[in-house]
Parts: C-alpha cells; structure tokens; sequence
DNA sequence: CAAATTATCAAACGACCTATTGAATATCAA
DNA sequence: TTGATATTCAATAGGTCGTTTGATAATTTG
C-alpha cells in the first residue's frame, strides 16, 4: 500500500502542471498556441512581452508537459501539445468565467458592448442555404493555420478596405479567437457602422475544431 | 476595441483559477472534496496538515470559486462548487498523467503493483447477470455522501474482518476514489491473498457520477 | 454565563516565482 | 570563417506564496 510520502510526491508531481496555469503571461502563450504554433519571437511579440521571459515561461510550459518544441532552422515553433491540452486550457476558461466575477467583468470591459451572436447549429444551416458569409478576422497567420471550412480571411486591420469584397445583400458572420476575443466584437459593430448585416459566431475557431466540425488542417493531423 | 492592459486584466483574472491548482496541499483538498463534502477540521485530518493551514488553503480555493461553504453549527462544510469543477479537476488530472512522466511514475510507485481491471460496460453487464459483487472501498462517509448503486460498502480497513460477507462463487469487483487512488488496488490484492476472485474498477465514483450525466459543457469533454 | 469546540486571522520567516539584464549558444548565409 | 538572427542561459532583485505559531471569533453545550 502506498505510503503518505508517496501519496505527496504524486500530488506534488500533479501541481507542475497547476503551476503552469498559475501565471497570465503563460495563459496568454497558451491562449496564442490556441490558435496556431508559433515562434518565440512571433509570440514575444503578439504577447508584448521580452523574448527571454517569453522564452523563459515557454520552458515552463514545455516542462509541464503542455507544449510541444521543433527546431526549424534558426527558430524554434512551440505548439500546444494536444488537443487534452487546449481542452484543458478552454475548460480553465469557462470555469472562470462562470465562476469568477471579475473574470466575467473584465471580460465585459475588454470585449465592448454586446453584439449580436449567433449559434454553431444555426450557422451551419445557413451557410448551407448560402445566404451568410462567414469572415475570419484573425491575423493571416492563424487563419492559414487552420480555419472554418467556407470562412474567408478578412484580418480585423483589413475590415474597412475590402468592404467591397463582402456582399451587400448577405448577413456576415464572424469570428476569431474565440469568446474572450474582441476581434468579431469589433469586427460586427465596424460592419454595422458600415451599414451591413453583421452577426458574431458565439465561438471561436479553437472550440470548433474541437467539436470536430468541417475543417481544413493545411498541416494534417 | 479593448486595450492591451484590458486583455491584461482579463488573463489576470483567469489565473486567480490557475494559481487554486497550483499547490499539491490545494490539489489534495480538491481531491477529497471531490469525493465527498467535507468540514475544516475533516479535511485537515485526513490530509495530514494543520487546522490553521487547511483553513488557509481552502479560503484560497473559495476565492477561486472552486468550493462553496456553508455554516453547520459549529463547523463549516466545504464543497466543491460544481460538476464544472470537478470535471475541470479530473481534467487536469487525466492530462497530468498522460503528459508528464513523472506523475505516472509517481503513479505507478504509489499504486504498487498493477491489477486486474474492469472497464464501466463491462462492469454494468456483470451487474445485470447478477454474477459479481461490487464493493465500495472507500471510507464509510465518502460512500455515504454517494456511491455507484448496487455497490456494498466496506472500508478497506475492514476488508479482512468482512470476508465473509462476500460470496465465494462470485467475482468481486472493488472500487475507491479514482485511477490514481490506492484503496482498490490494495484491495484487490488482499481479496487475492484470500484466494477471491477480484478485479478493480478502472474508475472512482467521481467518474461514474459525470459519465451518468453527461456534463453540462461537452465542448470541454 | 462559562467552557469547549471549530474555524479564522495576523505576523513572521523562508522558499519559490517573475521579470530584467547581459552574456552565451545555435543555425544560417555570405 | 565571420556576421546576423533567434533562442537560451545565468545572475539578480523584488515580489508573492506557504507554513507555523499564537491569538481571536463564532457556535454549541453544561
């Protein structure tokens, strides 16, 4: 039978990987591996913060056991390790929002007002009937790194120049990142200004792969 | 459009919630009360840490909103705050041990040698056919506050005084508090020892419970 | 009301974590 | 080889966290 001190070393081995959950710089490495691998320096720079702390919280995660590292040439690409991680990461998430009024405040400060949402079943309908167009408007990287079968990429920075490029008599839907991101917040009240028909997908392409929807992986898993 | 300090904000709040899983003292809490409700003073015994600590630990879970707390009389009841939580805790638990070698291996030496399992379907097959005898091995108030049904309660401390309540014909199968608890493993070994028949149940009654009703959130499943 | 039980608080010390800085290493290109 | 880019390492200072100790608050019991 298993001794006390055994029992702590297994809980002690347990909390490396809590511990890894427990800084908002890491979170928010891990929130960009959400959505795509990427470099060190790339996410130095999306997470404005230095490359040695970002490499620096990187070991961490990597020793947790959460991200995955591949040399290629004179960079390193760090990738979330599986898809129990980012499942993991978006179960943490939903468990504070729900759970966490401050996380819900600050969610309400960060995103803006509210727009008008719109559901994964309800999409599907009609995008299938084809009277929607669905906008991706994340950065190109992330879109090229897998996206919504059927969505075009429109990055949030591009919105007001390719107006012409979206239909004006088809409602727009669109996404990014995912609930906690302003991207498709601010993307519908643009297109709204603009005078269209705009809704917001209620997620983001994370939470869709992961309810295994039609999808394109250019890096096929 | 939300600042950068807003986002900041934002990840600072999440990791309130990650900064609850990040000490073992903390995750050794959870674990129990995922078991059952428990008072400060239980708690503290049956994890081996003082009062005062225990105390301290489980402010730091409420303000997580990881467990809820009611007065009784003299004493205040903790529990976890939600199937959310406890599928969230399981989570981390499960990736823990897929991901980092060292909570297998700590895994693995707690356990002690591996025995026998039984899968859930297997299991509820042999139920309805009447030939298999389910014991609960876990202390008499885990089993109590909720037990898989149809299932006997004896405390593994009882084992050896209790054999014969158990049918020599049929097969025990034992189970405890999960895949990383040790009391069905021993228990097993001692219902050989006796010349039973026996296996484990490759799953706690935490697990039953959620897989009985399906969660609330099966994007995070 | 006083005593006993249970839980929380407050202070203090040590241990650990985080961010910064500057140096060191690895890879590629010339 | 040298230079340039990208990443990691090492050292440090400041801050946070965890445990212990002893005292305080809330509730029940005698």
């Amino acid at each position: 039978m298993g001794s006390e001190r055994q029992k702590q070393a297994l809980f002690d081995a347990i909390a490396v990987m809590g511990k890894a959950f427990a800084s908002p710089r890491r979170l928010e490495l891990v929130d960009l591996l959400a959505q795509a691998p990427r470099t060190v320096d790339d996410l130095a720079r999306a997470s404005g913060q230095s490359t040695a702390n970002t490499s620096q919280h990187l070991q961490a995660l990597y020793a947790a056991g959460l991200v995955t590292r591949t040399r290629e040439g004179t960079s390193v690409r760090y990738a979330l390790a599986g898809d129990e991680v980012l499942s993991l990461w978006l179960a943490l998430r939903e468990v504070s929002v729900a759970r966490l009024a401050e996380v819900e405040r600050a969610a309400r400060e960060y995103l803006g007002g509210d727009v008008d949402a719109i559901g994964r079943d309800e999409l599907i309908a009609r995008l299938r009937s084809g009277d929607v167009v669905l906008v991706d408007v994340r950065p190109t990287e992330e879109f090229q790194a897998g996206h919504i079968t059927g969505a075009r990429s429109i990055p949030l920075a591009e919105l007001e120049d390719r107006l012409a490029e979206l239909p004006v008599d088809s409602e727009v839907v669109a996404y990014c990142r995912g609930p906690l991101c302003a991207f498709a917040h601010e993307a519908v009240r643009r297109l709204r200004a603009a005078g269209r028909d705009a809704r917001r997908l209620e997620e983001g392409w994370p939470e869709w792969r992961l309810a295994d929807r039609p999808a394109k992986h250019p890096r096929a898993a």
